[in-house]
DNA sequence: CTCAGCTATTCAGTGTTGCTAGATACTGGT
DNA sequence: ACCAGTATCTAGCAACACTGAATAGCTGAG
């Protein structure tokens, strides 16, 4: 992909945090592997930490510290409320923008 | 609407306007108008110039400068082959991200 | 004629966001 | 001791949309 992807993700990739956390509590490392898997190959490791503590401080979700077996304490983040409060606004301004987004394709064949 | 969508905009914006210059050749503040007709409410009047301004510069839209009867003149701008293959590509990086999104979507049911 | 109001474009400054690139820290195997 | 894998954090950067204002041309009301 590329800078095109790049541009796109502003603004949905909190979406999509969000919406991993809202299935499971998970942290940041597992969620970047997660997306990686997922074809988002050029998600970098530090723009999720960052995306959390951002999330963290709006109160969006809970946090916890795991220690780990295999390295340095875990960050687990679980949605709370507010989080999936704010999970379902942004469906619904995802849904407004794909819509107007798939009309434009139609209209523009 | 509000932040939320201001913030997925980015990246998407482009493609939207790119989109209807595919349709048909038009100026800043006929494009403009459209959005908030289509119900982007909250699309600020120099975003729209800006963003054309940077379009002109890539090469992917060709400008003519049009004599308005109704105030100063209009710069017109049409597609042409390079902002083809670059909508193109827009499309396909839309469609990874929204594939992406509706499986979350459904998964975090 | 002048002023308000619509048409039409431009621009400097701001905030948010993701990326780059590196530092830090803990564990286990060689 | 060293290295690889796990795990987090940070400072500085670039791109993009918004704010708010300035500029400019035309028309119709007063």
């Amino acid at each position: 992909m590329g800078k095109l992807v790049t541009e796109m993700l502003k603004g949905t990739l909190e979406g999509i945090v969000l919406s991993i956390l809202s299935g499971r509590s998970a942290y940041g490392y597992e969620i970047t592997a997660w997306l990686r898997d997922q074809g988002f190959s050029d998600i970098a490791e530090g723009t999720i930490y960052a995306l959390l503590v951002r999330i963290e401080q709006r109160g969006l979700v809970d946090v916890e510290k795991v220690p780990s077996e295999k390295g340095p304490p875990r960050k687990v983040y679980s949605l709370n409320a507010q989080g999936r409060e704010y999970l379902e606004e942004f469906w619904r301004t995802w849904s407004f923008l794909a819509e107007r987004l798939e009309q434009l394709r139609d209209g523009g064949k």
